[in-house]
DNA sequence: CGCCACTAGCTATCTACATAGTTATTTGTG
DNA sequence: CACAAATAACTATGTAGATAGCTAGTGGCG
């Protein structure tokens, strides 16, 4: 069900066919929710026959069409009530964590991959959430842009501070799981001293 | 796939019939992996077939019989392959940072809401999983006890050592949220000063 | 002896999501 | 003009997982 909310979220900053909408989980979005096209393409169509969303034709050179989605009056209450009910967590499910508790079965060169690998996965991601920061922080942003332009100026520092604020936060767990990474590497090296780099399997 | 692992992993420790396995995903590995039985019993059924397990029948009572599952070499084999290999890291899909990305479409009162919901969630989380790691480090937990007298003395350091490490992790990426939703009350109290406490909608 | 909680095992349905296609049109490049 | 790349929209299949149900035997208690 988040998925249509994050749809409903993007279609308030602007209208979007479905094509653009896809690359908007690809790209930006994507940093902080994704999803495929084929997902996206069905729900759009479910949405307007909820009514949260209105499609119109649009030609599209002499022989197509695409439709462009708007978000409706019922679509934006929907989208206010969502943003006021609580959350609710699901139960946990980290493969990662999962598998260091069960790590005395793989090769302590493995384990050191492991490590390294989630230490840098979460390194590059934020080095992506970072770059996003920035270009909202100084409305460079695209999507950023167009959402400022369609609400007064009054609303502007809440919407950049709580649009910073996300991206922070994904950032501050991303950094939690880097430092455990790199003190796993120091308790791999007080169990079994030096190390060496694995050959990968597969 | 990573259900089959998970179900290894803890099989490595004793062999357990489907619905002891079952209970062990709803208590104290449920805090790190969660299944519901739906899952459990057709997954062991599949991996029997695949030979990663053995199912033996025995008694229970007079009339009824009970499957209980032994690892076997080639799931031993299986499992220490899966600990070899790099994880591939999912693309993201976090809903409460989605939604914060959008809190200026919900009340002050919501947003202070939502903050308080995620940290008292994640308190709660770091409660129960320290409690694990307390019970891990003092060998009381029975999952812990029964897999130490499996295996040589010499390897008991390292098994408590990666399963209080796993935690460790879980424990601080839980802190970075809890940081997080504090920083965001702040904000929240500079943007709109003193907010009162939401009433709930539903 | 009747009742109930627990143990045991299983099924059915639905949604979310991943993966991997297909078709056709437009637009820019050599 | 041929061709590639991008745009647009859609489908099909499979798995993971959530939710909710079912049947039936066991063992203890009043």
């Amino acid at each position: 069900m988040s998925l249509r909310y994050a749809i409903l979220a993007i279609l308030t900053a602007a209208p979007l066919t479905g094509y653009e909408t896809a690359k908007r989980f690809e790209g930006s979005v994507g940093h902080v929710w994704h999803a495929p096209d084929s997902q996206i393409y069905p729900e759009l169509r479910r949405m307007e026959a909820e009514a949260l969303v209105e499609g119109r034709e649009e030609r599209w050179g002499p022989k197509g069409t695409k439709t462009r989605y708007y978000i409706t009056e019922s679509g934006e209450a929907a989208f206010r009530s969502w943003m006021a009910t609580p959350l609710k967590y699901a139960p946990w499910r980290d493969v990662a964590h999962m598998q260091a508790a069960y790590f005395e079965w793989a090769e302590p060169a493995s384990v050191r991959m492991h490590l390294e690998q989630h230490a840098a996965h979460y390194t590059e991601q934020i080095e992506q959430w970072s770059s996003q920061i920035e270009a909202i922080r100084s409305h460079e942003h695209p999507m950023i842009a167009a959402r400022l332009e369609r609400y007064p100026a009054e609303q502007h520092e809440r919407i950049v501070a709580f649009k910073a604020f996300a991206y922070e936060g994904l950032i501050r767990t991303a950094q939690a799981e880097v430092d455990w990474a790199h003190s796993g590497l120091e308790l791999l090296e007080q169990l079994d001293g030096d190390v060496p780099v694995a050959e990968a399997e597969n």
